[in-house]
DNA sequence: TAAGATTGTGGGTAGTTGTGGGTAATTTCC
DNA sequence: GGAAATTACCCACAACTACCCACAATCTTA
């Protein structure tokens, strides 16, 4: 059963292996909508993770970054952060896609990994990382939560 | 998988050659439409690196430019500055560009460089100052640059 | 419960890509 | 006009990547 297209909850325990590959799990691929193309694209999430994007979701980022003139610095350096460890991955027959090194590096993945979703995108993180960061999270502002209230209902 | 047409993401450390020519990742070349001709022009990049533009790119630049008014000082710079150091290089059977003497000697590049997606360019960086560059930009407004964040990333 | 299908993981192979250098054509300068 | 330097084009090799096949574990279904 999948709930809505390219939309992807739920936490996986995979590996990546030698050669930087790491699984997409069935279910999310199955809510990958068909205009993707079976194509993700990964990049440097804001914590010590890898985000992934299914395609079309990223080609809106992109039309964003597009339309900053590069006049301005602050432009120049977030189109450049952003577009810069970004890439486009297809998953192949078994349903991986590849990494790269820069990335595996920038979220110190090893052979196993925790795939977790996040509504509109993937995170894939190094276990003991996203322990610790929990860890740090708890103790999260209660006022911020309050603030949050106001904008969701669960 | 090449996501759209004359559009540049990720970063690559490739080599600049005793002649002076540097390669074009794959990726990008795929990317770029055919009315281009494998043909990108190059020019000063507001930081000290290279901006290479696909032609039909450069095209719109250049119209922008003509509508400027030499009247104003401001306008007669930047339209100078931009226009002085530019020229097309078409690529190699190999892939490659050739870059101006005056270009390389600019962004200070030598045998190692970086090649970063700009979106709707390319930048060529020596990786020494792109580091420098990095960390200067650290000190830029941090609540304009989240502003810019909150509105494009998802 | 058993057979079949699906899913995650590992590895081999052929084609592609990046890099170096050589040769011929063109341009520049005296 | 001729020599030197520069540029453009071509070939070759090594490293890498994408694609393919195989297998075991899990889940589904009859």
């Amino acid at each position: 059963m999948t709930l809505t297209n390219n939309t992807f909850i739920g936490e996986y325990a995979y590996s990546l292996d030698s050669k930087g590959r790491v699984n997409i799990p069935a279910k999310f691929r199955q809510s990958l909508s068909d205009d993707n193309e079976g194509t993700f694209v990964i990049a440097r999430g804001m914590d010590s993770c890898v985000w992934i994007y299914p395609l079309i979701q990223w080609k809106d980022i992109e039309s964003n970054l597009r339309n900053l003139s590069s006049l301005s610095k602050i432009n120049r350096t977030f189109v450049r952060n952003t577009a810069r460890y970004a890439s486009p991955s297809t998953y192949d027959k078994q349903g991986r896609i590849t990494l790269t090194p820069s990335l595996i590096d920038y979220a110190g993945l090893d052979k196993d990994v925790l795939i977790v979703g996040m509504v509109n995108k993937i995170e894939i993180w190094n276990p003991t990382r996203l322990d610790e960061t929990d860890k740090q999270n708890l103790e999260i502002d209660p006022a911020a939560y309050d603030e949050l209230a106001k904008n969701i209902i669960i």
